[in-house]
DNA sequence: GCCAAAATCACCCGAAAGCATGACGACAGA
DNA sequence: TCTGTCGTCATGCTTTCGGGTGATTTTGGC
């Protein structure tokens, strides 16, 4: 994707160089200043528009082709794999376990309400367990959990 | 569609009529067509840009993902159970997409600025999308999109 | 060309979420 | 006993979300 850019970059810039020779060759030209700047300003925009095509050009459609493989990946275990990636990020059962309620879709009143304890408490324990995912935002910290394999797809805690 | 190409020349024709101006104006300074052909380049590079952005708005490309699923987890056609499920809810391909960034983590700000639209039409497909999953957060959303097979696990839209 | 659906954008306002900070008790281990 | 971690709670503040409403534009089908 940054490729784009780059080559948006270099063609302009080998652009440039080739419109300063002209420049040095052809100066006499009457009018010459029209003409480059016109050249200037077409080869710009057809760059342009070009990248901005490409830019944008991932509007995408996906088709998802499932490739079927047996099962029995999903054999490990589960619980000790979980536990480790948990120890390892810092993150705390209480974190973990206020972590699958919000994955769950919960509100953090709801959650309060379910775990008996004060909306605040629930606040501060997203806030320790985003840092330590490296979350801004609840859905951030819920999407990290899953690549850690810290959470199922039921928002379930793994561990 | 046609607009943006009246608008593109339209403020090219501005643009080219106000460097002209100040080419009179100012050109006894030294290094001028430096300045002015980089400016040219600059404007008409950004315009470039905003047109084909603009231009290449609506165009779907067709992208064929493939996905590893284990056997036992996958359920008849993906692609065509998505489908039909995104047609009974109502859901619109946009709201769809924009439910998969939502799901990938990212703000409305950062969706809009992925997709290029204001925050405010992020915000209406996020309301229409909540109201047809029957959502009150994003987090809830993104649970029932994946509960109805809307997201995978990445939060890639299928279908 | 016309119509309906979809997409875009704007504005306001209240609610929810998030951040920073501090505090306090329980409890395990050194 | 001292220390560190964990869980709990609070307050104040800023940002983000979400609902409501209305509007224009684009697009695709007829």
């Amino acid at each position: 994707m940054k490729r784009h850019v780059l080559i948006f970059g270099l063609v302009g810039g080998v652009l440039v160089t080739l419109l300063k020779l002209m420049e040095y060759r052809f100066l006499v030209i009457e009018h010459s200043f029209e003409i480059y700047g016109g050249l200037i300003a077409l080869t710009f925009a057809v760059l342009g528009i070009w990248l901005g095509i490409r830019l944008n050009g991932r509007r995408q459609a996906v088709i998802v082709k499932e490739v079927v493989v047996p099962v029995a990946i999903r054999g490990g275990d589960s619980f000790t794999v979980n536990e480790s990636k948990r120890d390892e990020l810092g993150i705390t059962p209480r974190e973990l376990e206020i972590l699958g309620l919000v994955a769950m879709g919960l509100s953090n009143r709801e959650i309060a309400g379910k775990l008996f304890v004060s909306e605040n408490t629930v606040k501060t324990h997203c806030s320790r367990a985003f840092e330590k995912l490296g979350a801004r935002r609840r859905t951030q910290a819920v999407q990290l959990g899953k690549e850690f394999g810290l959470l199922g797809e039921t928002g379930r805690p793994n561990g």
